[in-house]
DNA sequence: CAAGGCAGTCAACGCTTGTTGGCCTACGGA
DNA sequence: TCCGTAGGCCAACAAGCGTTGACTGCCTTG
């Protein structure tokens, strides 16, 4: 693990750390996917990285704290206004399934969403900071939006939960074409329906 | 393993501890859905129970084994044939948000399916032996029926996720009303829709 | 009345956890 | 070349965990 020596970028000065930085990182997002909050140990964690576990709070303070900048999650919404009205439920599916399958950040935040009170929280200002803007793109009435958006979430974590945390088979056996022509009018409905 | 010597009933014989034994197993319960499994302590449970936790052990044998008792789930799912057939979905969605609201199991058993192995497995068997032959009574191709039932799983379980677990502020605003005429239709497209 | 088993308590065990502080090493600017 | 300092390791801490076994009363049964 070789480090850029004389970058000179605007950003703060990379530092000889950094690589130990962002191995503590993925670790520490593999373990929490797969373990959620309080089965993924510090000690685990480091052992991954092959790292001393006093690194870890080190550079993170402590175990809050490393969850916190393992899953600075920017779920990249794309702009609803530039998509066919009629295809925003097709392309929203789509979307997440691309997210959750490329890494695993989302499990991690979902499985310790469902045990932490902290990690419920987080998942509260995901959908309150990235997922209501969007939908209050495409809502007709905007006072209905939060509602809307929170429907969609239903949907669309529920078959995050089923597929990639409780894995039930029929679940994961579904293509992604099949989930989007299913699950696609359903949030297309949510979102763009007049009335239930 | 001890015999009892001269009951004759069917039933097992009423047990002096039997008060204990619920006390705990509802204590059980509350932690279970309040926490998840890890944070779940048996000595908080046995404090709640206003028991030592050793009888914890002695009656239930270990961790597992209480968490086993505990969530000895039936979904008490109605029989679909009795049902007009433009109205499973609605009636499912209803009696979903029932169970959901008059006791503390599901929730338990969802938290806990989101962080423990044993507890994803126990999902999956809820889903295939309580879900699963309810909705082959009422899909179309019998062939079908293991994915249908898994799109109405996303979209309950999603539910009951963001409502009780994550606790999304408008997804706890919407009335059971308003959650029956969006959703109803959703399940009853996943189950009986010729195709999405 | 005597006796045995059942409900329950108490104290302790071995282990794992997050977290801390001291110590060593080796790079890199002067 | 030399030395400060950042990067890293090691050992240990206190607390909390599931679990165990010995012990004490009470109640039922013979």
């Amino acid at each position: 693990m070789t480090v850029s020596t004389r970058t000179n970028s605007p950003t703060p000065p990379p530092r000889r750390s950094d690589a130990t930085r962002t191995a503590i990182l993925a670790a520490a997002r593999e373990r929490f996917a797969a373990d959620g909050y309080e089965r993924a140990t510090i000690r685990a964690i480091a052992k991954d990285a092959r790292i001393d576990p006093s690194m870890v709070m080190r550079y993170f303070g402590s175990k809050e704290g490393l969850f916190a900048a393992a899953v600075a999650l920017d779920l990249r919404l794309p702009d609803l206004t530039r998509v066919p009205r009629e295809e925003v439920g097709r392309a929203l599916v789509g979307h997440f399934l691309g997210l959750w399958e490329e890494n695993e950040e989302l499990t991690a935040v979902l499985r310790v969403g469902a045990t932490n009170q902290a990690g419920a929280e987080r998942m509260q200002g995901i959908f309150r900071d990235q997922l209501l803007p969007v939908a209050r793109q495409v809502c007709p009435d905007p006072e209905q939006s939060p509602a809307r958006a929170a429907l969609c979430a239903a949907q669309l974590l529920g078959l995050a939960l089923t597929r990639y945390v409780l894995r039930l088979p029929p679940a994961r056996e579904l293509t992604r074409e099949e989930l989007v022509a299913w699950l696609g009018p359903t949030v297309q409905r949510y979102l763009t329906a007049p009335n239930p």
